[in-house]
DNA sequence: CGCGGGGTCCACCGATCGGTGGATGCGAAG
DNA sequence: CTTCGCATCCACCGATCGGTGGACCCCGCG
């Protein structure tokens, strides 16, 4: 019987997901919760009796959000992030098959049995590398997204209950790319993303400098190095290719 | 008994909707599509036996989307868009309450009894007043977003299956609002969007101009009237404020 | 101590940009 | 026919931009 804490902060997706879970004879919904920190609170109160084996973690919500929450649930750390027992989760293996069943865990200690630390299996609307990756590093045990068939979903619950760690095969494809070609992802200086994100507004060089009580050589100073990093010519181009780089947000958005 | 067609285009979300809307005794899921498409494919072939009263419709979805399945099926054309009888549908009133149930639409002629076109209660992740305004031009007549508890699901179903209109309170709010300040959306001509986006890429107006084969003045002018319509003065802020505006998209996003 | 990173600053110069005040031609609508 | 919107084009000019090749200072680290 797998028990699962069941994390979105859509209530109808959330009782939908549900009902589809107890459908399945093998699996037992013990909690939902609407957030991350909902999640580490149900944690943090749960008796042994209720206690999941699985938490079904929505990636994208608001507050610390799938990836923070699933970091602190991964280290068994239930009062909030940043507090409680060190890990006691291995890091993850290198990837190299599509949809790998690895290992289970090691067996846990006496200390754990009434309260095993729970597998994570994190389920995406789309498959954002930055977010699944982070969500590896945060040491999530099943990746799946919202586009595969229910009966995959039974399948990764059932799996992740089991100790062990499932990837949907399209995840498995762009991480393993991933780590072949990393994205250099320019490192911009506090100094030279203020002064591109005034150039966003449409200040001219004079204006920021003013504006920062600094020379206006100064000011082209930190753009040729902004344009230098961010392989561009001019200042327009630096504009939007940081935006692409997420390093500058589209206002308004 | 209303009888619904479920159409989103994640097939667990998807089965997590059917699961509950059955839990409802007055509510029956006729049938499932995964697409705008597959939902007008459905009602093309569908028997009176099986014909649902209420298209439950996810807004964002690949293919035609939600707005433009909207607009077919309020004019009762199953075969695609743009085609088919005129629609029969009145369109919508002006909204001024919160939570307004509107009278019934009126009574179909005997034609229409064994198919009559069914009311589409359009389903949204984020209150998009973009795409909730384009629905309700569509003829759509129900407003519901995900983040609304289950039991607003079920009466919005049934809501819509009796032949109302149903709109959920956050977005009549948004509505009201928008109709008494309508926001003023610059209107650039193509080539004057088209120019744009070239200075988005880093071009510069001579390169513009050879890629155009198109005078370096004409491009200058163009950009001139850009910034009058934009309300800038140079060509950063011109990029930065047309993403703003939605004219041009951020490249990688 | 030296080194690297970050921040500050300069002069010079050619290229580009943005503003001004024009001009023409074409097609569609009234 | 006229008017409007769109696209095309020009010369002139001052301001700004981007590149070059320097300079200096401070702080933290080994």
């Amino acid at each position: 019987m797998s028990r699962v804490l069941v994390v979105d902060d859509h209530p109808i997706v959330r009782a939908g997901i549900v009902g589809l879970l107890e459908t399945e004879a093998g699996i037992t919904v013990v909690g939902e919760a609407e957030s991350g920190e909902a999640a580490l609170a149900f944690l943090a109160a749960a008796e042994p009796a209720n206690w999941p084996d699985v938490v079904l973690m929505d990636l994208r919500m608001p507050g610390i959000g799938g990836v923070e929450a699933t970091r602190s649930i991964s280290r068994g750390e239930y009062s909030g992030p940043g507090s409680g027992p060190a890990s006691l989760r291995p890091r993850l293996p290198l990837f190299t098959d599509p949809f790998p069943v690895y290992p289970p865990r090691s067996e846990p200690s006496a200390s754990e049995l009434a309260r095993p630390i729970p597998g994570v299996l994190v389920f995406t609307t789309y498959e954002e590398d930055e977010q699944i990756l982070a969500a590896i590093e945060a040491g999530a045990s099943g990746y799946l997204v919202k586009a595969a068939p229910a009966a995959e979903l039974i399948a990764a619950v059932e799996a992740v209950a089991a100790g062990q760690t499932v990837l949907a095969p399209s995840i498995a494809a762009q991480l393993v790319a991933r780590m072949r070609e990393p994205i250099m992802r320019p490192r911009l200086t506090p100094r030279e993303t203020e002064i591109l994100s005034l150039v966003a507004q449409g200040l001219s060089n004079p204006e920021i400098a003013a504006q920062l009580v600094i020379g206006e050589s100064t000011v082209k100073t930190h753009l040729l190095h902004v344009f230098e990093k961010l392989d561009v010519s001019d200042r327009t181009r630096a504009v939007t290719r940081a935006m692409e780089f997420g390093i500058l947000n589209s206002a308004g958005f």
